[in-house]
DNA sequence: TTCTTATCTAGAACAATTCTAATCTGTTGA
DNA sequence: TCAACAGATTAGAATTGTTCTAGATAAGAA
């Protein structure tokens, strides 16, 4: 049971990240994290949130996407010039990208391996290495 | 002398790629290939030239940088949401990236090696796999 | 030359994101 | 319980990077 992330929890992740519980926060919350990893940009989750029947503006879940990141509820993904993708798995892992339809899939951490790395420039230090495997999505094949 | 790009040859690569080589492309052309590997935004490449004392209109500039992308003669590396960088190197090569300076480096894509991978998911076909070593730069530090 | 087109340009338009100033709401402590 | 404050939310304006548009210009062919 340790993968689910029981309903209530969200309350806590809030008070624990030191962000106050306020409606449109926990409503966010919940469409992010109940139910699996999930990738989201600002325009679709407002609009998800919309069709949810919760009303939070524009600003808010942009407000909210960069609080639950800085929180380390989120990662910022960064694969696409137009946009930002925000990923609800925090863990170690890289990414599948699809360049002709803009999505996103999880490549566990532990199966890839990056070796043969150069020491990091002088006057750095490293805070992450990311593995994008950008995909051409081939088009409907009738066999 | 392998890795000289004598001033002509800009001439002979717009020719080869098909593209009219005008006082614009021939401008934009030397500052990006005389001398060694670059990474340019649009903005920057634009004040370049009006500090060189040629005189493009930004938007030619970004139609370079895409003409010159479709013909090889550039790459588009994804790293920061905010700004669309080029580089001139398009050897199979990877990237460090400065996250508060913004600079990007080479990394030889001889050195790395990325083992692992997935299979491609079904319907789509691998167009390229990105590795970007994200740094923190430090502040300067006195010994 | 002259003609035909590709190219260039300034500025408008656009999309994603951030900012602003006013309003609202959680929380705290009397 | 309620007042009061700090933090959060909001609509809409502003900003930023990039693309589009329509008219002016220049490269190459005849």
């Amino acid at each position: 049971m340790s993968q689910d992330r029981p309903y209530s929890q969200t309350l806590t992740r809030l008070r624990d990240a030191g962000l106050r519980p306020t409606r449109q926060r926990l409503a966010l919350g919940r469409l992010l994290f109940d139910g699996g990893d999930r990738h989201v940009t600002a325009e679709a989750l407002h609009e998800e949130a919309q069709k949810a029947g919760v009303s939070v503006s524009l600003a808010t879940v942009y407000n909210t996407l960069h609080q639950f990141t800085e929180a380390q509820l989120l990662r910022e993904v960064v694969v696409d010039s137009a946009r930002t993708y925000f990923d609800t798995n925090v863990s170690d892992h890289h990414h599948f990208f699809v360049e002709n339809s803009g999505s996103l899939m999880d490549i566990d951490g532990e199966k890839i391996a990056v070796t043969g790395l150069p020491a990091t420039p002088d006057g750095t230090t490293l805070a992450r290495v990311d593995v994008i495997v950008r995909l051409q999505g081939t088009p409907s094949r009738q066999p």
